[in-house]
This record gives structure tokens, C-alpha cells and sequence, in this order.
DNA sequence: ATTATTAGTTTCATATAATGAAACTCAGTT
DNA sequence: AACTGAGTTTCATTATATGAAACTAATAAT
């Protein structure tokens, strides 16, 4: 397993040799992992170059995984009717030990991008769907998530411990919405909203991203009973589907 | 490995005991798979609930398949020109040990499907670009493919046995064509070229699918060296980004 | 209420497979 | 011709997986 992420890791195909420098197992051993995992389509060999990439078996479960398992799909109507209406970018997140996946995003200008653009994971601690989500968590949840963060001060507006950070999450949880106020990108505020279960379980959050040279926190706040019908509309769906939580 | 797949056929949160039935291991040893799955985070368990569905760990690595090691990404802006100037559906594929695999779809309507719908597999014998990877994959990989094939007689059309499947592969080889005669679907045909490297190795395929209630096989082929530009055009992008085979 | 039935979990002696140091092969160098 | 270094194989050692059976907890039937 960690070999397919040291793989994944490197956004290219890679040789025997780079994976042996980055991971902690011995030649040969490493050697049959690879093999094994090759064999079993979950990398794929080049043999003319000598290089390994993800397979396809691991493209086929993608396909699953995404399709039934992803807030993603049961999401995108709700996403996509959201983002015509507001005309600004929409992210959509769950949450995955602490780490925030974002599992579709809808750009103003670009219409939605697919898997190859989302997919990327940020820190939970700096953005507005992982605040949204931390906050929401169950207690013990969150504590095991707050524990595995470094906070790294991406910007100056960054919480850079975890007590102010717990003031705020309280604050988030009793008004019900987050905002990130630059924390994690220069430029880039949002307005997030958790996307909840009928037992208020939370199963991942949406969020309306905007430029600081375009819009301010208050054009955003003037966007959430919008934001919040979606989120609430996500919720159902994914209830009906029984998408799971990834808490 | 198997259990993943397995997990992914059922297209809903499965049951431990669902798995078990459809699984060869005894109880305890599949229990035991499906805890290391879902602590890897491969798996992802409901406990309310109790079941099983895709783990976010898939989803991430899933990303990384898609987006660096399948055609899609360097194929999209090709297929999407092709598409808008045709107005038909376009597909993208590449091998899996005989089956075809869609990475990528255009639909003339709904614009691209994402990995949603893509993702799908098909048989290689019976869709115009499974038969043309075929003809163009070396003999013994070929052979390997086919050995592995059931036959299935999906319409009046479908090749029923290797040895008229061979003659035509011959004859697609030397075209450097195939098409699609409602093999697979009735109503459905389609004009597919392959996807080769400067060293004529295949690594997917490019087609053009219409129903017959609108066009023939003739209007197709007139479409044949707009499809070939795009299939080459693709072809040196994945060279470029040596995208890999996957034969 | 009591007993069956079934789904999920744990135990443990046994068998099996993973491990990695070292040795080997075969390019492409120096 | 000897050297390097990436990739591969060997094999005695060690750890790990295995699955029959037993157990538990929940639900259904009597």
C-alpha cells in the first residue's frame, strides 16, 4: 500500500531504483512488492524504459470508488445547479483523517473539473470545508485529526495552534457555517457549509471560493441560504445512497 | 486485491456477509483482509450500518491513475476539438488483458463524461476500438488476449469465434481502421483508429459511436481523417508524457 | 419468556509465506 | 579489461497468515 502511494507520489513513471531511495524497504523486498503489485495490475511496467506507473486495475477501482463511494456523483446536480446560479467556483470535500479531500470543484470559468483536477487533498486546519467538517466532527474524531496536523502558517491570517483554532470551530459549529479568511491562500476567501445526515452526522462540506480582487467576506455571507440549501439537498442524497462518512 | 473488486462490483456499501458468500476464503480470513483493507483506508466501514464501500485512500490513488497514467488527461483536449467539430460521441480506451477499458467518453449531448462514466469495460472482440487495439497489439500479447475471451454473442453480429475474428484483425491491421457493425449493441456503430507511438506500439484507441437511426458505416468513414488526426495528435502527446501501455 | 438461528468476532496450534543478506547478472562506463 | 551500479535471484531464517472451532451478541421463531 505504501509503495502505490510512493508511486502515486511521483506524478510520472518511475524506476525501480527512485522508489528504492524513498522508502524504507530493503532491495529485494521492495522488489517483490512491486512485482506482486504488477502482477496484480495495480502498477504497470514499462519495459522498454523500465519504469513503473499505476495500473489499471487501480484506474477500474477508481471508476468504483468514485462512482458509489464518493459524495461526488450524488453531488454534482446540486453542485452544478449552485454554480450557475452564483457564477463562482464551488469545492466539494470530505474529510480523510484530518486531511481535507476535495472530491469535485466547479470553476466559474472552466465548467466542472473532473477527477484529474480534483482529488487534491489540503490541510483541514486553513480552509473552509475543513473547518466546516472538523467542527462537526465527533469529539474523539476530531481530537485524532487535530492531533496528526503540523498547522504550518501558509499565510499570516493562519491558525498557527490549536487553541485559537478550537475557539473558532466552536464558533463555526454554533453559527452552522465557516470561512476562510485567506488562511490558506493568499487571495482566496470562502464561505463552507457542512453537509449533514439526518442525525447531524457530517459526511463532507461545500463551499463558494472567490478572489479578494472580485469579492469580500460579506458578498460571500449574502450567498449562504443558498450554500445551505445545497449542502442540505447533498445530505439528503447522500443519506438515500448511504455515501459513506471517511470519518 | 480480489476483495477489492469485489467490494467495487457490488455498486453499494456491502455486507460482510455478502462478501463472504461471493468470496472464496473462509470466514475468518476474509474478515481479517477486510480490517487491514478498511485500516489502509482501501476500504471505508460504516459502523452504523456495518458495511463496507470504497476507502478514500482509493479515491487518491485513483487520482493520481487517472491523471498521470491514463490517456484521459492528454487525450481530453484532442477528443474534445474532434467532438465539437463532429458532433458525435466520442470514445477513448485502452487494453486490460483483453478488455477494453473506456478512460474517457464525449458525449455529443452531455458534454465529456467524467470517471463516473467512464471507467467502463467492454469486451475487445466486439467494439471497434477493442478490435483495432487488438490488431495493432504485438502477436503474442494478442494471443494472450484472445485466449482469455469468451465469445459471447451480444447481437446477430458479434464474431463468434476466433478464427473470423482473426481475419478481420488481419484486415483492420492493414486498413488501420475498424468498425464497429452493431457487434456489440444493436443500434450502435462506430469508426475507431488506434492510438500508436512513434515505434508503432498501440496504447489505446480512438472511435467515433453513432446509432443507426441517424447514420451508416459510409458516414462514418468520411469521418476517418478527422479521427486519424486525433489519434495521432494523441499519440505524440502520450509518447511525450510516456504515458504507459498497459498492453 | 425461552430457545433457535444467524452475523460477526476471537482463539490458537499449524502450515505457509515473507524476509533480507549476500551473491549474481548484465548493462554501460572508465 | 576491470569497474561500477541497476536490476535480479538464492536460500536459510523468521515471522506471518491460515482456518477449524469456539465464542458472543443480536435477531427471529416457538
Amino acid at each position: 500500500m505504501q509503495v502505490l502511494d510512493q508511486v502515486a507520489s511521483f506524478k510520472r513513471p518511475v524506476r525501480f531504483s527512485e522508489l528504492l531511495a524513498n522508502s524504507p524497504f530493503p532491495k529485494p523486498t521492495l522488489y517483490r512488492f512491486v512485482q506482486t503489485l504488477t502482477n496484480q495490475g495495480m502498477l504497470a511496467f514499462d519495459a522498454e524504459r523500465q519504469t513503473y506507473s499505476m495500473g489499471l486495475r487501480l484506474v477500474r477501482l477508481a471508476h468504483a470508488a468514485w462512482r458509489h463511494s464518493s459524495l461526488a456523483s450524488v453531488a454534482r446536480p446540486f453542485i452544478e445547479a449552485l454554480a450557475e446560479k452564483i457564477g463562482e467556483s464551488i469545492h466539494l470535500a470530505q474529510i480523510d483523517n484530518g486531511h481535507v479531500l476535495f472530491v469535485d470543484k466547479y470553476r466559474a470559468t472552466d465548467k466542472f473539473d473532473t477527477l484529474a483536477q480534483a482529488g487534491k487533498i489540503a490541510p483541514g486546519y486553513c480552509t473552509g470545508v475543513g473547518k466546516v467538517i472538523l467542527a462537526f466532527m465527533p469529539e474523539c474524531a476530531q481530537k485524532r485529526a487535530l492531533d496528526e496536523q503540523s498547522f504550518v502558517a501558509y499565510t499570516p491570517n493562519t491558525h498557527r495552534d490549536r487553541t485559537t483554532l478550537a475557539t473558532e470551530l466552536s464558533i463555526i459549529r454554533k453559527a452552522r457555517v465557516a470561512y476562510d479568511r485567506e488562511e490558506h491562500e493568499l487571495g482566496i476567501i470562502s464561505i463552507a457549509c457542512p453537509i449533514l445526515t439526518g442525525q447531524e452526522q457530517v459526511v463532507g462540506a461545500v463551499s463558494i471560493a472567490t478572489s479578494t480582487n472580485r469579492y469580500g467576506i460579506d458578498d460571500l455571507k449574502k450567498h449562504w441560504p443558498d450554500l445551505c440549501d445545497t449542502a442540505n439537498s447533498i445530505g439528503a442524497q447522500a443519506e438515500l445512497w448511504q455515501v459513506p462518512t471517511w470519518g
